[in-house]
DNA sequence: GAGTCTCTGTCGGCCAGGCGACAGTCTTTT
DNA sequence: AAAAGACTGTCGCCTGGCCGACAGAGACTC
């Protein structure tokens, strides 16, 4: 689902949308401060300008990461989601109503959209997956080893290092567990030889393909 | 994040679409045909002309619905889901590529993706809230609500009447639970008098939003 | 009306995983 | 270095819900 070419800030930065800046109100959020939050009742479009942010459906204990956008990425806050910057982030907000009448017929700005809905929509299907089909410990390794995959590094032994810095008990929020279980497994996964934890916050994954299809095993 | 008032297929009817007629080919599917389904390799897009499509998760046993695609729709088949016509169904298809070089430019196009993906996805944060925090109860509880909701019969009495022509074990692959579960639990709801059935497939609802409160409390 | 099929209700066994509790360990502060 | 605080490992209990099994109950065929 990927169809953009030209981003879409430059794009936005062209003459014939001159008048457009005076409606489209820059803000600017501190890293981990929320750009929004369900329930505030504000229906406001944003698009990013600089920095990442994270969209996350979450609940009272529980969080799903849903997708991270970044420079030119286009999302409503409308959509019962949390957004959260994860570094310092400038956006461009207005309101849905100027958005509909002004930008909607633009197809760079429609394309943005598609791009960010079909990635979201695709994260969202996978969660429904390991939420109905797998269980905490396949959920625990898809984590993992998706992370080693995006941001692993591989040293010379053929051994992948992540460095995920967070608690045990973030980790569980992630796949929608508990600290106990988590902890458990990931001892298991020790003494299993699977993964290594030279110190916090740090795995390293001798044998990522082995290890990830452990993962795979225990579908039901 | 409705944003068509035009119709898509009325859209592509006009003079400077004629030749891209050519590339858009029709395709009739009847009454429970499979329009796509996962892992079939085909990378298309397809515009709904007539008809119902449903686009749904599906697994070996269980399936969650996504939404129900109608005329001027229009998705991709290699999204991961399964999309079968509800009645005879006439769709325009398209490889991904060509849809990418002589369409993707179109506002009306990119719109009606946008609706579409739009729905689709907040269809899937409602399965994902239930299956990460309801239990199966409530899920079936929030089924038959919908279900009330949306085609429920509402009788001078002020109760529903809604037509499910599915057995016990259909119901329970929608809401990912098992034919035992469910049975016991429409059962225990019968006997707290809260739904009544008086012939197969129909349930009568006495009092709707007494009903939907009892799916609410069970939260964790 | 007898046989066959499909659907439904119910029971018992079983297990993944949530939760409370508590001890141990590492960090930070003063 | 001592105290306070945060994080981690483990144990045991408990429950929701899956599964197999089996017995009715309608429906359909011959």
């Amino acid at each position: 689902m990927k169809f953009l070419e030209e981003n879409l800030l430059d794009h936005l930065q062209r003459p014939e949308f001159a008048e457009l800046h005076s409606v489209l109100i820059s803000h600017s959020f501190p890293k981990g401060g929320y750009i929004c939050q369900p329930g505030t009742g504000s229906n406001l479009v944003f698009i990013v300008v600089s920095g990442k942010v994270r969209v996350y459906l979450g609940y009272e204990e529980k969080e799903f990461n849903l997708g991270i956008l970044t420079k030119g990425d286009i999302y409503s806050t409308h959509t019962g989601t949390f957004v959260q910057a994860l570094t310092d982030a400038v956006v461009l907000m207005t309101d849905v109503k100027t958005f509909r009448r002004r930008m909607v017929g633009d197809p760079e700005v429609t394309k943005a959209m598609v791009r960010v809905l079909g990635n979201i929509l695709k994260t969202s299907f996978t969660i429904i997956d390991g939420l109905a089909f797998r269980d905490v410990n396949s959920r625990l390794v898809a984590l993992l080893a998706n992370e080693a995959r995006r941001h692993g590094l591989a040293l010379q032994d053929g051994s992948v290092q992540i460095q995920i810095d967070l608690s045990i008990e973030q980790i569980a929020r992630l796949i929608g567990s508990t600290r106990q279980t988590v902890s458990m497994l990931l001892n298991d996964l020790m003494r299993a030889g699977l993964i290594e934890r030279p110190g916090r916050g740090t795995f390293l994954i001798p044998n990522l393909s082995v290890f990830e299809s452990v993962g795979g095993v225990t579908r039901s």
